[in-house]
DNA sequence: CGTCTGAATTGACGTATGTCAATATTGACG
DNA sequence: CGTCAATATTGACATACGTCAATTCAGACG
């Protein structure tokens, strides 16, 4: 189940190339700040949201704010388009989707290899 | 699916004390070492591994390492124990599953919200 | 005991990061 | 154009973080 293809074959773990990789995903997510503020937008009818429509919550400064959609949008976790004065970020589903199966994995191959005395 | 029981009710984002609880594991694994070595962890037969086992492909002083085990445990996604002179690391596979149980949901409910005028 | 090996702790150092105030940019609208 | 509202950028600052050398700690074994 969900190991079937990839990333952490038997007795090896995640090469540095890979983890060099997957690190800045997590980086990005690793603040509470932008971690709610992607939970936010993600909440957001439609999919997306505009600055303001999320910012309320906060009692940050609006660049501080700023600063932190610009971290998550050079990671890839999420998209901002401008429409008019405003503008909208959009979650990159995908990229959450493959950070989600990687910690998935790591979990299950845990169980694998455990049991792997019956394997051979 | 995956969204059955909760998290994130639709139109409301992850509270500050969510995402606060949850950030310290993300911290702990947003850094290519300790994912590294993690999954390094986990790949390893049995599911444990000692110091001495994984510390060797990383060009890195021992103190760092050991640094490195440590925040991992400190974050519940590892735990060790002493067997004689060694010291052994095993993954926590639930912490894990959890995380990657967020993310996930995270990742669907972009699709819900987005398809959420069908819903009402 | 003394010593040797594997691992943890301490202290120091440079860099990265989160935050803000001040300023700039972008586009709408008179 | 001039101004106004919504975001972004810049520069400064304090704190957090990754790393190492030096030291300490915990067991094993003569």
């Amino acid at each position: 189940m969900s190991n079937q293809n990839l990333l952490l074959p038997p007795g090896r773990g995640l090469s540095g190339d890979e983890t060099v990789a997957v690190t800045p995903l997590l980086k990005a997510l690793a603040d509470p700040v932008r971690l709610r503020l992607l939970s936010e937008v993600a909440a957001h009818p439609g999919g997306e949201a505009c600055v303001c429509d999320i910012s309320g919550p906060f009692d940050l400064s609006q660049p501080t704010i700023s600063h932190h959609l610009k971290v998550l949008r050079e990671a890839g976790l999420v998209t901002s388009e401008r429409r008019a004065t405003w503008v909208y970020y959009r979650v990159n589903a995908e990229a959450l989707q493959q950070l989600s199966d990687l910690l998935g994995d790591l979990a299950t191959v845990v169980g694998e290899t455990r049991s792997c005395e019956v394997d051979q």
